[in-house]
DNA sequence: CGCGCAACCTGTCTGC
DNA sequence: TGCAGACAGGTTGCGC
């Protein structure tokens, strides 16, 4: 759910409210979001910061901090960043002890309301930071330093799809020689970082691309194709403010209107809007892919490149037997 | 190393 | 209505 474009919203809505205010106070509510990190831990380190900025690599969001600490978090499939404003009638807390729609509706709206909260941090305006989360994978780790930061996600992001460095070129060199499915390809966050299962089916139907295509069968014009249904497919994405299928709501409890504008995702049986073909649905590295099989072509495996055998001159093509 | 798949969790939906 | 089983947007670790 939560892939490049929800949380890219998330950080364009935080950034202006939480930068250069002090985190008074962090509370962790289930161990599991900082392991192996001791919770209090994480809640000490916290603990009288500024909050210098709020970044965003693939899908972690990344809260810069003074002393040159990032706390990094991670939403996984369900978690939400909520922010409650300094204005907000009823304290959190309160709340969950009394009924959840006081606070107003929208940030209680969603299936994974308070009663899923994870962590909670205080600002120094009266301000709090919200992280909910129902199914408990999300995670939140506190790093020191560039040197810590970079060592965590370097093994973990790979290119960003919205900057310069994503270009038919890179992306032919990343996928020359791998036999993966191109949606299996997609979903690697080492490869380009922040496409999940949804922008995967939607990049690919736009680039009129097969999602079980081997990735190195890619031949140069369709890398370019690739490289634009992916940069069309997030950008509208992001336009949308994201996609809320279930779960998914933005820093403010609202939901995404991207869900209303998918091309084949989750369309099963409906018609492409392109060729009006029937989309169906396959399962493709064992998550759910949407695809329409009538404008999205597979493409053959691409011959291992041999050592070219001299050409006899004179030789014909013994296909068609037609002189070139 | 590349690849496929189970595991991590909780909630919801489907079919009997 | 009750209940078992399948399934859900992500990532990691394991075996081959």
């Amino acid at each position: 759910m939560p892939e490049l474009p929800e949380v890219e919203t998330i950080r364009r809505q935080l950034a202006p409210e939480v930068t250069g205010l002090r985190i008074e106070s962090a509370e962790v509510l289930d161990e599991r979001l900082t392991r192996p990190v001791a919770p209090r831990r994480v809640e000490r380190g916290l603990g009288g910061r500024r909050i210098e900025g709020v970044d965003r690599r693939g899908k972690y969001l990344l809260l810069r901090l003074d002393g040159d600490a990032t706390l990094v978090l991670h939403l996984r499939m369900t978690g939400n960043v909520l922010l409650r404003p300094a204005d907000a009638e009823n304290e959190v807390a309160d709340l969950m002890e009394t009924d959840p729609r006081l606070g107003g509706p929208r940030l209680y709206e969603s299936s994974t309301a308070l009663r899923h909260l994870r962590f909670r941090m205080e600002l120094e305006n009266g301000g709090e930071l919200l992280f909910t989360d129902v199914r408990r994978f999300g995670t939140a780790v506190l790093l020191q330093g560039r040197r810590g930061l970079d060592e965590y996600l370097a093994p973990r992001v790979g290119v960003e799809p919205l900057s310069e460095e994503l270009t038919p070129e890179s992306l032919c060199r990343m996928a020359a020689g791998r036999t993966v499915p191109l949606k299996s390809f997609l979903l690697t966050q080492t490869g380009v970082a922040g496409i999940g299962n949804i922008y995967a089916d939607e990049a690919l139907h736009r680039a009129h691309l097969h999602p079980l295509s081997p990735a190195g069968s890619m031949r140069p014009e369709h890398c370019e194709a690739l490289v634009e249904g992916i940069v069309d497919a997030l950008e509208a994405g992001l336009a949308a403010g994201g996609s809320s299928i279930d779960d998914y709501r933005d820093a403010r409890g609202e939901r995404g209107s991207m869900q209303d504008e998918f091309l084949v995702h989750t369309r099963e049986g409906l018609p492409c809007p392109r060729c009006g073909g029937e989309i169906r649905r396959i399962v493709v590295g064992g998550r759910s892919t949407y695809f329409c099989p009538g404008c999205q072509t597979r493409l053959r495996r691409r011959p291992r490149r041999r050592k070219a055998a001299p050409r006899r001159p004179g030789a014909k093509d013994a296909s068609t037997g037609a002189a070139p």
